[in-house]
DNA sequence: CGTGATCCTTACGTTCACGTCAGGTTTGAG
DNA sequence: CTCAAACCTGACGTGAACGTAAGGATCACG
């Protein structure tokens, strides 16, 4: 960081991010800013399993994504954060959805028995299933808090009003600081 | 662990638990026990300041904790595992709480000047306001997740019906495999 | 007042989820 | 072809959040 700043044009000349036409060959530094996220980040993934390797990467050469990547990426990110869960648990929740995605390429060929497809669906069934009581279960537990913290909060409010009428008159409500008037209540 | 268990009684011969009438004195097995940790992870909370040093410990001596400690720990552990904060962004939340139990203490006495009061319950206001502000934005990220998850269910459910219509007529919709109907949705 | 279970402090070990650095290779604009 | 920028693979480092083990002090029952 002293003597290299050569290139006159500023930024980094690499890095089309959306230059091409269709949303393919991204390279990992492009997927981890529009993921916000690091390229070490996604090669662990990688490395643990929780991503699937770059798809077709002819030996040592530099990892290609499509935009679809950096969707599945997002979406890691997000359960993660949302769920609160480990990522070899979150691995364990996203076979569930790999597993569809094989169902869905299963179903689009025609040439499977009924009674599989059956098979298939139920236990892509299965996973959802349980994705979805696990997620039930946090959104319900947040709600809970929620309103607890609302009902706090409306304590707080009548405590303050009831301290403004108590000793009011002197001068009129007024403006108590900044926002006011229903900056944050809206349930 | 070899010729130790002479005790014929079967089980520990101490920790209470609620043994005494009042809620008071529980040893830190106790309430680690009660709340679901460990001794180590409530005097690792203590060291790190998000739980209160044990109260009035004379030097060397055994913590002892009542049963609101014990509430205290449950909630630090919700909140961690909802918010899904680092302990040290958890420990400046909490300090909220702190700063809201002196609030009660000082309205309790009467000889603080109107003013301040107000300060002080506006300053928790502003506390309040920003927790609430933190689980509703997750809240409504979970609910979000948990309405997609009940859509791709319901495609997927859809999808088994008309397999099942599709090649039906053989043997009518029986019941597919174990639990079948409405186990699970009911928003 | 002995004694076994529990607790104390101190300190080092561990797992997870990456960060960072080294030394070499690949890529793409010019 | 050149050359800087970005990428590659290892390998080691790191912070958070505890686990675990050592050596000794406390506690409560008998």
């Amino acid at each position: 960081m002293s003597t290299s700043a050569r290139h006159p044009t500023g930024q980094a000349p690499q890095s089309p991010v959306e230059g091409s036409a269709d949303g393919e060959s991204l390279r990992i530094g492009d997927v981890a800013k529009l993921a916000g996220t690091t390229p070490r980040t996604i090669r662990y993934y990688e490395e643990i399993g929780l991503l699937p390797e770059a798809p077709a990467r002819p030996s040592g050469r530099h990892r290609l994504y499509s935009a679809a990547e950096v969707e599945r990426l997002r979406e890691v990110m997000r359960l993660k954060d949302l769920l609160g869960v480990s990522l070899e648990q979150l691995k364990t929740l996203l076979s569930a959805e790999e597993a569809r995605a094989e169902v869905r390429a299963q179903l689009r060929r025609d040439d499977v028995e009924p009674d599989r497809r059956r098979e298939l669906l139920q236990e892509a069934l299965g996973h959802i299933d349980r994705q979805l009581e696990l997620v039930r279960n946090r959104a319900g537990e947040l709600q809970k808090l929620e309103h607890e913290l609302c009902e706090t909060r409306k304590r707080a409010r009548r405590k303050v009003r009831e301290l403004d009428a108590q000793q009011g008159g002197a001068f009129p409500p007024s403006p108590p600081a900044l926002e006011t008037a229903s900056g944050e209540p809206q349930p």
